[in-house]
DNA sequence: AAATATATATAAGTAATTTATATATACAAA
DNA sequence: TTTGTATATATAAATTACTTATATATATTT
């Protein structure tokens, strides 16, 4: 598959958008939002999911709440007041980026500034 | 200044559409026309810059001339035929990605595919 | 009975960066 | 005149976000 170096500071603002919009949300139902929304492009791999999820908890971005569901443990994570502006920041920087980007890529508009 | 985490595997075909559109420049150019095309809201390190192209020379992608110019040693880089559709290849690839991204950024779009 | 889906967790390894450091010329300002 | 800034390339060490591998356990489907 094609390199995933591209997602790298990337997952943790796309994890505070889901939440911001859906209120409260469990790991395995995130990776599985990213994969359907992305149409796979994007596989959010538990690896990387469960450590960024305990680092916003540690940091007081999100707060937990343990539920038995089907006799297997859920851990819903929302966020939490603080948290919520920094999911504001994250994801307008992730959109910055992304447009930033989407400049550098337009066609020819590097020699725009050839010995500029 | 915000994280540059998300440069992350984008420097590579950022600079490959820089060779592709301006058929040769030497690394400091690089980096002002990265910073300059920008805005200033990305900075090419030389750090990150020189180990990037040495490694795209080794792999056969670019090459390279040497000039003295100002009694200052100047290192042109080009894209070998090879290195030309490497170049197409890995930016469609950063193309489709931040299209992918902008996809779950979108307002609202999380919301979509709750319980789906 | 075996495979797949659900659900969370962590440890080890990889690799693309940042930061720091080194070298050297040209030019402008103080 | 010397101090700082711009030009120009280079590498080594440290950081860190991620991948890969592994572990555990229940529910459902084949």
């Amino acid at each position: 598959m094609a390199s995933n170096d591209l997602l790298k500071g990337t997952l943790k603002p796309i994890i505070l958008k889901l939440l911001s919009e859906r209120g409260r949300m469990y790991g395995y139902e995130i990776t599985q939002s990213v994969k359907l929304i992305s149409k796979g492009k994007i596989e959010l791999t538990f690896g990387a999911l469960y450590p960024i999820l305990h680092k916003l908890e540690q940091d007081g971005i999100v707060k937990t709440e343990s539920e038995v569901i089907n006799n297997r443990n859920r851990i819903y994570y929302s966020l939490t007041e603080k948290g919520t502006s920094t999911a504001k920041e994250k994801i307008a920087e992730l959109e910055e980026f992304v447009n930033t980007i989407r400049i550098l890529l337009k066609p020819n508009y590097g020699l725009d500034y050839v010995h500029a």
